[in-house]
DNA sequence: GTGCTGCATGGGA
DNA sequence: GTCCCATGCAGCA
């Protein structure tokens, strides 16, 4: 058994792991601490204010009304007011409590809390704080303890947990379990002390605790301060400023003032929680709302993958500890008050954790939320339930966000942000920002309904470190790909997006720039999903913010935040609400369905480059046949002819076997196609074998690789038909030996647009419609084509490609 | 082929 | 150089 000194330098008594720290006893607030049993240098200790909170513990309460004071740590600190005794101060009735020393034989029966800092900092100790407690909060008056310090003594195996499920919290003996097996066990309010394992116990002294060592060692020993800004107490009343203003916001979410800057939230995990969505998580009930931290949701963790990755200092300071990498089942409980059941958790990483909350899909699908939107972590007092809330990632958010971001970059500070209008500070601020962060927010600008990629709304995320994002990984954004380009708009690009409510600014001029200011912040546009018709004419539709009815639009009109069916001019048979839809249920259910993937900067893309105007699927019986953006690969927009685009989609909405659309026909083709080469293949290496039979013979073979240099050149310019005519091929089947495949000549073909391909071969169009050949690269109506597709897109080209199969 | 799991990788602070 | 963490990805079911 490993034994070690104890830390004290006073005390130096040897202890040993099984018998060392054979005094451990439990706070009533859940945790435990032990201590050396020689000179009570307590070694480990939950801070329950750190933890989850049990029912009438975690708190002391004010003896004068009743307002319940917590021990002063990070998350909570808003209910308390230090005092330069060391005290605290109940913010509602300034009742303070005394601060109470210890000794060594005046160990607590229960753990404490003391302030014994008079700038502020509060320390959590056991040694300086002796409280009983009757159950009803920390009153000195009580005498009873709950806990007997018997049936709590930690064991050798120094781990323990408190089994705090609601029955038990308020039962006076308390069970105690083992960590080992607990994954089983559903921890609603479990607290419990993931400490030093019976294999590999760690102590640390204060000052040689770090911060990346597990849980169970670190910041929550009795010398793991609470640091707290001291706060003046105007301005923090009731621990929330009512105003939800953005000052109010980051007050709230106090980081520790100095020291331990390990120890620190990073600013973006400080909770921006209104009161207003406080009041809105604690309902009716007289429940008290702890902000913990919040996340803005990375696209992996807002992906399907269910894996929401918690930041490592906010998991170990507010979720219970976990020493094992299944951790422990988690409720956590939506505003809605329905209960979540997450696996809370960690990977081993580099030495470190990764902490995250596994099974979050159902919770994100059910709050709507996406990459870009904003989880808030809270806990409701007194009963230490764990709370989740969301926030979408507006334009408000963005905006405010925005500004937060400026006055971090030292661009603005909250003084001309007040003497500037919301909007042209904004655009100020946003204009000075860096182009990754402006590009950002235009990238979401009249996003359309529906899920956008994530990796846009990740983009849309506000603050320094998620706009970085966007430009971090190379993998992720190659700078000169075609997403990267739809990024780059300019500010004037942006400007127009914006849709101020008011048409008519008044001119303000700062600093010799002049900004348009309006009465009323800037909105950016309203969700539609733009569509194709079989004409080749793109259409917008919207939907009416009264009746939720999709009207059609055009194209061009950029709408406003809130559309009704009256602002419907262009179609005044259905600028009433009352007029019905123009889609029937199916075609609304198709469009509904398409606007997944449709993204603004597709549209625009499209309206800029004029688009390809291929066509989509569009049958005798489609005549109308709305196309949105595809959602099969990220660079592709309606028309687009490469391989990946031609598939038939999988999943739902497959197509049926007879379907003689253009896309199924191509598949078709293609397959039948590659079967006959894959038979010509077959009489190739017949043919070879046979030959090389023959040469043996004759002479030596020709080497392969000559072999394949002399068929690409003859076959035209080293192009590859993957999609050449059955019956060219039939019929040219006796020179084909000369085709040869190589991966590279796959790729040219499969990369091969279809327009150029169609344009080099006098194609018409794969559309009947006159504007299907309006694009960009105008296609040559060489012959009359047929009105039905004519699919070859994918037949081998050069640049002179004349003739595939001859 | 698809989805899940656990870990690895690498950019950025 | 260290740490965090978003995401990639191999292995597996």
């Amino acid at each position: 058994m490993e034994s070690r000194i104890c830390m004290n330098e006073l005390c130096g008594a040897l202890i040993a792991a099984a018998g060392g720290f054979r005094k451990g006893w439990a706070l009533r607030s859940g945790g435990f601490a032990k201590l050396c049993d020689k000179c009570g240098t307590v070694y480990e200790q939950l801070a329950f204010c750190e933890l989850f909170h049990l029912e009438d513990t975690g708190w002391r309460e004010c003896t004068s009304c009743g307002k319940r004071l917590h021990c002063g740590c990070i998350a909570s600190s808003a209910f308390v007011e230090l005092l330069e005794n060391g005290g605290v101060n109940c913010v509602r009735c300034s009742n303070s409590f005394k601060h109470k020393s210890s000794t060594s034989e005046d160990k607590p029966d229960e753990c404490g809390i003391s302030v014994e800092n008079s700038v502020g900092e509060i320390r959590s100790s056991v040694k300086m704080f002796k409280q009983s407690c009757d159950g009803t909060g920390y009153d000195d008056d009580a005498s009873t303890s709950h806990m007997k310090q018997e049936e709590i003594q930690t064991t050798s195996t120094s781990i323990s947990i408190y089994n705090a499920t609601s029955e038990s919290a308020h039962e006076p003996n308390v069970k105690y379990r083992e960590i080992t097996g607990v994954k089983d066990v559903q921890t609603e309010l479990t607290i419990g002390l993931a400490s030093s394992s019976s294999q590999n116990p760690v102590f640390f002294p204060t000052e040689e605790r770090e911060l990346s060592k597990p849980y169970s060692s670190l910041q929550h020993g009795p010398w793991a301060p609470h640091i707290l800004p001291r706060v003046p107490k105007s301005i923090f009343p009731q621990g929330f400023d009512a105003n939800s203003s953005m000052s109010s916001q980051i007050r709230v979410a106090r980081p520790p003032v100095e020291g331990r800057v390990k120890n620190q939230l990073l600013p973006r995990y400080w909770p921006r929680i209104t009161e207003q969505e406080l009041q809105q998580i604690s309902g009716d009930s007289n429940a008290t709302i702890v902000p913990l931290f919040e996340k803005v949701l990375s696209a992996s963790d807002a992906g399907r993958i269910g894996r929401l990755v918690l930041p490592k200092a906010c998991a170990e300071a507010y979720f219970p500890p976990i020493s094992q990498p299944e951790g422990l089942p988690l409720r956590i409980q939506d505003v809605k008050g329905k209960e979540w059941l997450f696996q809370f958790r960690f990977w081993p990483n580099n030495n470190s954790r990764m902490y995250v909350l596994e099974g979050v899909t159902p919770c994100i699908q059910s709050m709507q939320l996406k990459a870009g939107d904003t989880v808030t972590f809270s806990r409701m007092e007194p009963e230490g339930k764990l709370l989740m809330g969301s926030r979408k990632a507006s334009v408000c958010t963005s905006i405010q966000d925005s500004r937060i971001s400026a006055m971090h970059n030292g661009i603005n500070t909250i003084e001309n942000i007040s003497n500037m209008s919301d909007y042209s500070n904004l655009l100020q601020s946003l204009k000075r920002n860096t182009d990754s962060h402006l590009n950002l927010l235009s990238r979401n600008v009249n996003s359309p309904i529906g899920d956008t990629k994530s990796r846009a709304d990740s983009s849309f995320q506000p603050d320094k470190k998620r706009s970085r994002n966007i430009g971090s990984k190379s993998k992720r954004l190659l700078i000169e790909n075609q997403d990267a380009l739809d990024l780059k708009y300019t500010w004037e690009e942006l400007q127009d997006m914006l849709n101020p409510p008011i048409m008519h600014p008044s001119i303000v001029t700062i600093e010799d720039h002049e900004f348009e200011e309006y009465e009323e912040p800037p909105v950016f546009g309203k969700g539609s999903i733009f569509t194709l018709r079989s004409s080749g004419e793109q259409e917008q539709w919207a939907q009416c913010d009264s009746c939720s009815k999709w009207r059609r639009l055009p194209v061009d009109f950029l709408l406003p935040a809130k559309w009704t069916c009256q602002e419907n001019i262009w179609d005044q048979s259905r600028s009433s609400c009352l007029t019905p839809d123009e889609l029937n249920p199916r075609e609304l259910e198709q469009l509904l369905g398409m606007a997944k993937g449709n993204e603004y900067h597709k549209w625009r893309n499209s309206m800029s480059h004029k688009p390809d105007q291929e066509q989509g699927p569009s049958g005798p019986n489609q005549t109308e046949q709305p196309v949105a953006t595809t959602t099969k690969h990220p660079r592709h927009r309606p028309g687009c002819s490469c391989i990946v685009c031609s598939q038939p989609p999988s999943g739902k909405g497959k197509h049926k076997p007879n379907c003689t659309c253009t896309v199924c026909m191509t598949v078709k083709r293609r397959f039948k196609t590659l079967m006959l080469r894959k038979q010509q293949r077959q009489s190739e290496r017949e043919a070879e074998i046979i030959a090389e039979k023959g040469q043996l013979k004759l002479g030596p073979a020709p080497n392969k690789e000559t072999e394949v240099k002399q068929s690409t050149s003859s076959s035209g310019k080293g192009q590859l038909d993957l999609n050449v005519d059955p019956h060219r091929v039939q019929d040219n089947h006796a020179s084909t030996t000369t085709h040869a495949i190589s991966m590279m000549s796959l790729l040219q073909a499969a990369n091969q647009p279809l327009e150029m391909y169609m344009k080099q071969n006098g194609l018409t169009s794969l559309i009947s419609e006159p504007q299907a050949s309006s694009g960009s690269q105008p296609l040559p109506q060489a012959s009359p084509g047929p009105t039905t597709p004519t699919v070859q897109e994918d037949e081998p080209q050069g640049p002179n490609h004349k003739d595939n199969g001859s």
